[in-house]
DNA sequence: TGCGTCTATAACCTGTTGGAATGGATGTCG
DNA sequence: CGACATCCATTCCAACAGGTTATAGACGCA
């Protein structure tokens, strides 16, 4: 009795959704895909997993029984994996370092080197991830830690500690007529057309559109991107604005771009993530530790650009 | 990223035999197939997971780290597949008991009976097994509980409560030599060749071969069958012997085969056997419950006939 | 009556799986 | 030393499974 993974994990989206065409859209397939599959996997158990009707699908009591319980599995599916690739790159020596383009920042070179210096021998691989991918890796296993924007979807299943708070500002072409303005309120924005994370990132979109803090009413897309030199030729090209965390002003600055702070948005945060399962990995644990040091006491800067800006958590 | 756990199970396959040749007879594939799976999980997870060389396929540290995780994964997996089926039965009010041929016999309708008093509503769906499924669908969930030989492949995965103990006799063409004799030893039938169930129930092939009690010498097989008909079917038109347990003598009589006892060989067992997470399930409670009590003090007999053969166990 | 919202079906394309045959490297035994 | 056994890898081919688009059918609602 095999069954592919996918299928449950397809199974599970129905149960959610309660509607095959919702789900087919949250997994990026078809609703005829998606229909075959969950009558393969019914026909896989022999059982009849929903009952259907022009409302939608709703569970059978086996049904019930497999929804309450795929999560779990499927999570344990996925740790397994993980700590198969954590063990491999463990094996070479190697640690694995995600990061979202905006979370990595001058203490990153500290971190790593202090952590050079705790374990020598071992290698840092930092990975830069699209934002497409939210968790870095860190989800599939690709990684062994993350450095993130809080929060993330899927924060909960996950090791978290904060490094830094810094308030969001705006990106804005550097013609836009209010990029002559010191400081903006968030209200004025309301109506701009945004450059937006594509659709599949969910959270992660609507946090830097902020969408909780426009009153309800649904922003402007004026173009989607995947990655930081996408969105800065987008925001450049008159496509759109931004918000973004302070550090982009100086990290992410380039001509045409104007950088202005805002008032009206929730500031943003800079994190360490590890799956629970690293706990046992003294490598993880020890680069975790380089980052909170860090954090508490940051490196004398080498240079006095290095100073400015972040707001130190705590 | 979505593993599909065939291969996992083949990936385990491999770690078990340490070679891709004797896995793939194992796993009832060829071994190209095997070898193009195992590199597609490998290139799935991007790693490495054995070492290849003449001698064989040998685990690295990431191949360790899933060998050690993959097989609770597995079973974590077939249990809950156990239980939405289950959960599906339980709904219809059905209880599922699988049976190997052999192991049902007159105290099966008793217990039906009792359990059909204890459970007014409830219907008692009786299913045979081909020899090819030696736990009678126990393993894949298609049953709630099963009456088996013992001991069976994989038993220690199940609950199991022996219910009786009786001798094996021997089943000869009619016109056997042997066929005269009252009480015939068993290594007299060294050479006799054999109606052997298939190659892949493995243990179960090998128990009714006796091939521990035969002084380590090879049986020779006559013909290979799966299913009570075809191996009488084979037995009478003198393809081979076979062993059987007692009760065959008068559940599975007709012309042209005879039974006789014998000597040398263990006695053979009937079990009752249920997976662990029914423990949870009353239902499955009160059949097992029937099976003991009717173990304990058989009803009276209606027929003279009933009465003979078993040797209760305890 | 026409529209929107569901699921089911049909026709089609493509990638993947599995089988048989074969190759190549390496030991082993007489 | 040569024949043979034992591994894994490769190639070629047939079958199938998974995906897509387009469309049908059922139903409630304005």
């Amino acid at each position: 009795m095999d069954v592919d993974t996918r299928l449950v994990r397809y199974f599970v989206a129905v149960a959610d959704e309660g509607s095959l065409t919702r789900a087919a859209q949250r997994l990026f397939v078809s609703q005829p895909a998606l229909t075959k599959q969950i009558r393969h996997l019914e026909t896989l158990l022999g059982v009849r997993l929903f009952t259907r009707s022009r409302l939608g699908m709703t569970l059978t009591e086996a049904g019930r029984a497999l929804a309450d319980r795929a999560p779990a599995l499927l999570a344990d599916c996925d740790r397994v994996l993980r700590e198969t690739k954590s063990a491999a790159s463990r094996a070479a020596r190697v640690l694995r370092v995600g990061f979202l383009a905006s979370a990595a920042n001058e203490a990153t070179q500290d971190i790593i080197a202090m952590f050079g210096r705790l374990r020598p021998g071992w290698r840092v691989d930092m990975r830069q991830a699209a934002w497409s991918n939210p968790t870095a890796g860190l989800a599939d296993g690709e990684v062994d830690a993350a450095l993130l924007r809080l929060p993330f979807p899927g924060q909960d299943a996950f090791r978290v500690e904060v490094l830094l708070t810094e308030p969001r500002w705006v990106a804005l072409p550097s013609a836009h007529p209010l990029a002559t303005r010191d400081v903006i309120p968030f209200r004025d924005l309301w109506d701009e057309p945004f450059v937006a994370a594509p659709d599949e990132t969910g959270w992660w979109r609507d946090y830097w559109l902020a969408t909780d803090d426009r009153d309800g009413r649904p922003p402007r897309i004026g173009a989607t991107t995947d990655h930081p030199d996408d969105w800065l030729q987008a925001i450049a090209n008159g496509y759109g604005i931004a918000l973004a965390p302070q550090s982009s002003a100086r990290f992410y600055a380039r001509p045409g771009v104007t950088y202005r702070p805002v008032t009206g948005v929730s500031p943003s945060q800079v994190g360490i993530a590890w799956p629970p399962e690293a706990g046992a990995n003294p490598v993880v644990q020890d680069f975790v530790r380089c980052c909170l040091e860090i954090r508490a006491e940051p490196l004398p800067p080498a240079d006095p650009d290095r100073a400015d800006g972040e707001t130190l958590d705590e």
